[in-house]
DNA sequence: AATACAATGATGGGGTTT
DNA sequence: AAACCCCATCATTGTATT
């Protein structure tokens, strides 16, 4: 396996756990089904004869949008009590049944924006808040929320409740205009409904707005934040141990790495999942919680696969894959990145005290230590000798994790030069290099890419299939990591879509292009949010259909470092997610009539 | 020299898992 | 309890333009 001496590098290793089963060969998407196993059978029969007795709750999802043969469909499933699993079994059908040829470039998180062929609505992830909405007024009476909730008028109380169920503010405040302020949520859903089913939107709705946009609404975002935190704890004891949710396997190597035997090598897609085209998807491992689990079942319950680019290189990096892409035969870049800081950094270990047993660096960020910390640092360890007290051991090595500082000099940090995250991450010398883009911006771009070896091992199984080379549809481009890392693995670029929304990363891409000597076509975009159909068929007719979607969109909102904006999904960037299904559905369809 | 704007520097918490 | 994290904001400094 480790080919590599250094022993301090199985220090987080757990050989024997038994949590890398979890992701993988585990039957999709069975958790919906098998979870309420028994209520399907005793439940089925009778609600097949004699239908939901509870006409209230077909009602209300028919109010929001979903065919009644659907509902009837999940009730049966679910049984009528359980309203919870009823939405989240709707949206399953609406995401995996819609033809969405005619979706709007625009989020999917705004059950104005779907189109379904049998008037299903899509709703957003905010399953949980439809129970509260159900079970009406004294959810709102926990003393947990009392707090948050009590800060709010009454009818912002609505609002933010109608936004949970993925509303937007403009759509429920002129439900509550047209309803009046006493209006229960059930006749303000049933508004929003005939609204969007009759097609008038614009009579009762200005312009979409594809956000959830609480700036109008007044509401500070940090109170959504934590009202859907307290709800996601209720659901945990009202529904006691869901144990459906996503879990980081540990030791964080996916279906393999390439020091390492594979630990799986097949697994059974989901028939939606498969292609063509390949699709491949990434952002960061550590989301708030359910995040992975909405990605996953939005990109046909694909299951994740879960993998820590320490073990690529000499930076940790936990990522998040979901792809449809095959698992064997996958191979390595070479030469194999040094794994170590000491190989990596070699100028550093003349200076690296005993005491400090970094073997990693920890993840590489969009922003850096600052000079002022450094200088504090070699203050305090100047006051001793060769030798420093524990205490200011520790303080060190602590600031040393937090922002990645290497020793550079007796008693000197400092931290990384943008050149080493360069080629930490995989990518060639001077890649973000001049042209105009600022020092600052270079850490931005390099901090939110792809760990080039990473991204190409899972890639390389494509080698195989695609001698000839590929289109490549990259959303989210950014300084191109997947495009540098098919260029490695030598499978050449026909024509390759890029769309990205930085113009100091297009032009990184573009001089790479040049570069290269590449032979094929690149066509830059700048909007995900303007990539619609007839732009796509243009595109494929020209050439005839994409072989791989690949991006990995915003994490703004999802990464652990953000402490003002940790929205998860539905944040402001966070929430492009869903134009990345979009735009891979519309692939997928478009392809299938196309064959 | 005054101004506008871009780049940099410093600072600040918390959710989640182990 | 400890460790970790593709960060946002604002004040300050640097640079170009008038």
């Amino acid at each position: 396996m480790d080919g590599n001496a250094s022993g301090e590098d199985y220090e987080n290793i757990d050989w024997d756990t038994e949590d890398e089963l979890e992701i993988q060969n585990i039957a999709p998407s069975s958790s919906l089904v098998t979870r309420n196993a028994e209520v399907i059978v005793g439940n089925g029969e009778a609600s097949s004869s004699a239908g939901p007795s509870n006409s209230n709750l077909l009602q209300h999802f028919l109010g929001m949008g979903f065919s009644e043969q659907l509902i009837v469909k999940a009730i049966k499933e679910n049984g009528e009590t359980n309203t919870e699993s009823i939405l989240e079994s709707l949206l399953t059908y609406a995401a995996l049944e819609d033809s969405p040829d005619e979706l709007n470039p625009c989020h999917l998180n705004s059950p104005q924006q779907q189109q379904c062929v049998d008037n299903g609505q899509l709703s957003s992830d905010y399953d949980e808040s439809f129970l509260d909405d159900l079970s009406e007024s004294d959810s709102w009476s926990g003393s947990e929320v009392a707090e948050i909730a009590s800060s709010l008028p009454e009818h912002e109380k609505v609002l933010l409740s109608l936004a949970n169920m993925g509303y937007t503010v403009e759509e429920a405040s002129a439900a509550v205009a047209r309803c009046g302020p006493e209006a229960s949520i059930a006749e303000l859903t049933d508004f929003i409904g005939a609204a969007q089913m009759a097609k008038t939107e614009d009579v009762f709705f200005e312009e979409e707005k594809p956000k959830i946009s609480l700036a109008n609404g007044g509401l500070k975002k940090r109170k959504l934040y934590e009202l859907e935190m307290w709800k996601r704890k209720k659901r945990k004891g009202m529904l006691n141990e869901e144990d459906d949710v996503l879990r980081l396997p540990n030791p964080m190597i996916g279906f393999g790495v390439p020091t390492d035997a594979m630990v799986v090598t097949h697994r059974t897609l989901p028939e939606a999942a498969i292609g063509p085209p390949f699709f491949y998807y990434e952002n960061v491992a550590l989301a708030p919680k359910g995040v992975w689990d909405t990605i996953s079942r939005f990109l046909y319950d694909v299951q994740p696969e879960f993998v820590d680019s320490k073990y690529f290189c000499a930076a940790a990096r936990k990522r998040g894959y979901v792809h449809n892409l095959p698992i064997h035969n996958r191979f390595p870049l070479l030469p194999l990145p040094p794994r170590t800081i000491n190989d990596a950094l070699p100028l550093t270990k003349r200076w690296w005290p005993e005491w400090d047993k970094r073997t990693k660096l920890n993840c590489l960020q969009t922003v850096i230590g600052s000079a002022r910390l450094t200088d504090r640092i070699r203050k305090a360890l100047e006051k001793w000798g060769d030798d420093p007290p524990l205490h200011v051991q520790k303080y060190v090595i602590e600031e040393c994790r937090k922002w990645n500082l290497v020793w550079v000099g007796k008693n000197k940090l400092a931290p990384l030069e943008p050149d080493e995250f360069e080629m930490l991450l995989g990518f060639p010398r001077n890649h973000t290099r001049g042209g105009g883009i600022s020092r600052t911006d270079r850490y931005k771009s390099l901090g939110n890419s792809f760990q080039v070896d990473t991204v190409a091992y899972h890639l390389s199984a494509l080698k195989d299939v695609f001698p000839n080379g590929i289109n490549l549809l990259s959303l989210f481009s950014g300084i191109g990591g997947a495009e540098v890392a098919l260029h490695r693995l030598g499978i050449p670029l026909k024509n390759v879509v890029s769309v990205e929304i930085s113009e100091a990363n297009r032009d990184i891409v573009r001089s790479w292009w040049e570069q290269t000597n590449q032979k094929g076509n690149l066509i830059h975009l700048a909007d995900v949010q303007q990539l619609n159909g007839d732009r796509l068929e243009q595109f494929m007719g020209s050439f005839g259909g994409f072989d791989l979607i690949v991006g990995g969109s915003p994490c703004n909102n999802l990464a652990g470092s953000n402490r003002v904006s940790r929205d998860g999904l539905e944040g402001e960037q966070s929430s492009l997610f869903y134009d990345y299904f979009r735009i891979l559905d519309l692939v997928k369809c478009i392809m299938n009539k196309q064959q």
